[in-house]
DNA sequence: TCAAAAGTGTTGGCCCTACACCCATGC
DNA sequence: GCATGGGTGTAGGGCCAACACTTTTGA
């Protein structure tokens, strides 16, 4: 039990002096109290993830984050975070909120002095980003315990008012099925239908039906069909398909056709 | 000449001192390097307007902004500072972007110390408004000498990125158009189906079909018919209408039906 | 050979477009 | 009564849901 009190208070105080040794760099560098969030999706294993790390000391997870230099702009800030984290570069990001209610962060650090960085009140620029899960490579810092990937039907308890960021992003990115594609940053660069259905379904959170999707997917005009299947698994071998890199892009800027 | 160039000097002058007298409480009370450009619609003699502001001193139109409180949301903040230009209450607001471009405001005020609020570096939370014209009582601050309501078609140069703000809170709000209402903030209580359809056109920048535009409008079931009609013009006396106001507000919430 | 998944066809309904028609109104 | 604008009818097409049929695969 020694041992045990021993390590806690060590770690609170190796913990405490990290913050507040980075408190004086942050205030000379970073733009004051704004601060960004990113809620980083992924997909794997027919399961949408999203990225969470968790802050030494507490038991809390949280989205990854940082502020903005007073030399950046938020755009520049957001990839230069998440390459931080994940090695990636050229993330699909979007921003799409701002986040700035009264003590939605000022209050996690009672126990320092008020002058340190962490204190203060923060605005969050809210941040989501898709991301091809097999080309990341979490990346641990000084502040975090842990830095894992949580499907989003099972995330932890996040800190402040995380979780509402998280469900933001997630109906921002539901919104933005109806008018953008989606997938080329999710998915491998072959896959099949099946597949990207799949996708389609676990951001929705709903089944659609097969042959509708496959004809009104086709009808968007962004995919290539390839002389490929993909063999191995039972039953029929599904025909590969990839974006039209072109086209995908091009729809992304000007977005399908709907409404008036 | 002469008596011109004194009186250029002497505003020169008194708009110097203004800023510098608002500087230093503005570092007190307000949250640094952030501000709030507002893009209010109003609609009149079936034109869309936008509200817009002349500061002193150069000949440039502005939106128009502010700062946000220390000890207040950027919702807050927005109402606020809206209700002072207006006198308005309860408009509808909605935040659309933040716009962070380096150089995007502090080569502003070239001429001033650096220590100036104004001459900082400002990322700016831009929102959008829709008001009922008729009840808006303009107000001209210290810093400005016009406020008006411009059309869209014919807005006068803005300074600084205020354009780029304003065509993004436009193309914002016609995607809105596809999934939420529209019309309860910026028609009077009572309006004709062609009225309405205007209010679309005028928005959307295009054409739509009568016929179509009648029948969709009533299948959104957030209308409800009155047992007048509009008399006086020439030619056939239109119905009246008007909303639904627990229908509006819920689809309002839920959005129309669309896509997946 | 057979079960299951994937590709494809079909039908009915709804909404949208486009246009036509009729009705009401002020001149 | 006539021009004009506004309300309503309707035919054709596209998309979509739902379901059925066919093909392909591994076991």
């Amino acid at each position: 039990m020694a041992i045990l009190y021993f390590c806690i208070e060590n770690k609170t105080m190796e913990f405490k002096k990290i913050i507040e040794e980075k408190s004086d760099k942050a205030w000379k560098i970073y733009i004051p109290n704004l601060s960004i969030d990113c809620v980083v999706f992924g997909f794997q294993d027919a399961s949408l993830k999203v990225l969470v790390t968790k802050i030494k000391e507490n038991n809390f997870w949280a989205l990854p984050g940082g502020y903005v230099l007073k030399t950046e702009n938020i755009n520049d800030a957001a990839n230069r975070i998440l390459k931080q984290r994940t090695g990636a570069e050229n993330i699909y990001l979007q921003q799409f909120k701002v986040f700035s209610d009264l003590n939605r962060s000022e209050s996690f650090f009672e126990e320092f002095d008020n002058t340190i960085w962490n204190k203060q009140r923060f605005l969050s620029i809210g941040f989501y980003a898709l991301v091809d899960y097999s080309q990341v490579n979490l990346v641990v810092d000084d502040i975090s315990d842990a830095c894992e990937w949580k499907s989003i039907e099972e995330l932890p308890q996040l800190m402040m008012d995380h979780r509402s960021i998280f469900d933001k992003a997630l109906i921002t990115l539901r919104k933005q099925l109806n008018y953008k594609p989606i997938g080329y940053n999710l998915l491998p660069e072959k896959f099949t239908m099946p597949e990207l259905q799949k996708l389609y379904e676990i951001i929705l959170g709903k089944k659609l039906n097969r042959g509708n999707f496959f004809r009104k997917m086709l009808r968007y005009d962004i995919l290539i069909k390839l002389d490929e299947s993909r063999k191995g698994g039972a039953h029929k071998s599904p025909d590969l398909y990839k974006f039209d890199t072109e086209k995908y892009e091009m729809a992304l800027k000007e977005g399908f056709s709907e409404g008036w």
